[in-house]
DNA sequence: AAGTGGTCTAGACCACACC
DNA sequence: GTGTGGTCTAGACCACTTA
């Protein structure tokens, strides 16, 4: 019943799926088949592995969800050719992201008010004209040294409690997270040089680079929060891993 | 046969398993199931939408792999807390994405030279001490602004027909692209001030905050290729669209 | 018209974790 | 032990696409 594996084709994890995937997998990777070559049909690779249509389907689903491979009704599945590197970018919750350095987190809250929604929060967010919009500015630390100031605006009317929430205390980026675990997210990365307030605020020579990251968040189409992260350049850098993919994976 | 589905509740996508997933995800999204919660087990879905164990199963597995719930033998699935942002960026190739934004491109090639790997070549890329190293430095240019400066170095053994390429008119990663398709890569993004050189190429004031992106490319574990790419901070924007996650789900 | 993949069924055995 | 999810089977019907 077992399907002979070359040794050098041998992947980890036992399941029969897994290890159909992770053959034709390799084959790509390592270019023996190039973009345009036909994966064997499902009916052949029951052939060659003695198995039932629906384990060879979920290894082709599999390499398909990845962007590997292409499905086409009638014609067959074909190795895919990568037009965008499409990468996954780990952004933690920059408490948690400093304690897992091993360095001593602190944070201060530097200002906060209450204000009506302005014309950019209806603008770009899709804020309420009557809605109310609590302002925040803030400060991380990692190790004595400023490692981020944060600029926020948090859409009152949208998240329950938030009167109960203490931002002198606590980030408000752990408290929404503990409130609104899941949400949707827009993310801008970009590099500015910081003026002279910024600058004093991050404690760094005025004009040094930094990293931007902007992020506007929703929850089931209504606007949460929107914030701007700067990091001194040399503090913060966005590490991933990847594999390229044609088009884009995710919805 | 069919389950009556709440028009509120209903998916796109037709088939049974993903209106499933979608009627769970929902509820994971809008806060309803919050982390921790159960999720109803296999056979419980079973009954609710009067299907196979393999439909459910399809819908829940698919959940996992997301990121939104946790699977446990025995015990059950359960919302997961997400712990990290992790985003799925974009990043097409230069020339492509030029165009794709309706802007003339043209490339040109600065330097080009044979040397044998640097200690650096060896560290960081594991290349052969004895390897030879093909160093390139090149400008893209969007609409006569520099829209991008390149320093490369590609592995020449490990790069059949590398011989065959002429970066005096076709940019290496493109060319790359064509002849190692698929790969992985290590990415690293990061904000650094223009110094007079850099800023003399990018035809900008020295000090401009720039975004730098640093890759490096293997393919079946042999390095290719090792780029760095500065882009003025006003032109080059990362933009993503993500949900939280859990852990890792890249692998 | 033919043959592919997309989906689904109604079973089954197993590993594992918890009791 | 007991019950969960993980995996697999041997069928089946259908939609779609392409030859």
């Amino acid at each position: 019943m077992q399907h002979i594996v070359n040794p050098t084709e041998r992947a980890r994890g036992d399941s029969l799926h897994q290890r159909i995937r992770s053959t034709i997998e390799q084959r790509i990777l390592s270019g023996e088949w190039r973009p345009g070559h036909r994966i064997p049909f499902e009916h052949e690779l029951m052939a060659e592995y003695r198995c039932a249509r629906m384990t060879v389907n979920k290894a082709l689903q599999s390499l398909a969800e990845a962007g590997l491979i292409e499905r086409r009704r009638r014609a067959g599945s074909f190795v895919r050719r990568p037009s965008v590197h499409s990468a996954v970018l780990a952004i933690p919750d920059i408490q948690a992201g400093i304690l897992a350095r091993g360095l001593a987190y602190r944070y201060e809250l530097l200002h906060a008010r209450r204000c009506r929604a302005s014309r950019a929060d209806r603008e770009t967010m899709g804020a309420l004209p009557t809605g109310t919009v609590l302002v925040l500015r803030c400060r991380h630390f990692a190790a004595r040294r400023v490692f981020a100031l944060e600029h926020r605006r948090i859409m009152v009317d949208a998240v329950p409690h938030i009167g109960d929430a203490d931002f002198a205390t606590e980030p408000p980026g752990s408290w929404l997270l503990r409130h609104i675990p899941w949400h949707e997210a827009e993310l801008q990365i970009a590099a500015m040089n910081a003026d002279a307030e910024i600058a004093t605020l991050l404690e760094v020579p005025s004009g040094t680079a930094c990293l931007v990251v902007d992020r506007q968040t929703w929850r089931a189409g209504a606007a949460i929060t929107a914030v701007r992260l700067w990091f001194p350049g040399d503090l913060q850098k966005l590490v991933t891993r990847f594999t390229p993919t044609s088009e884009a994976g995710a919805k």
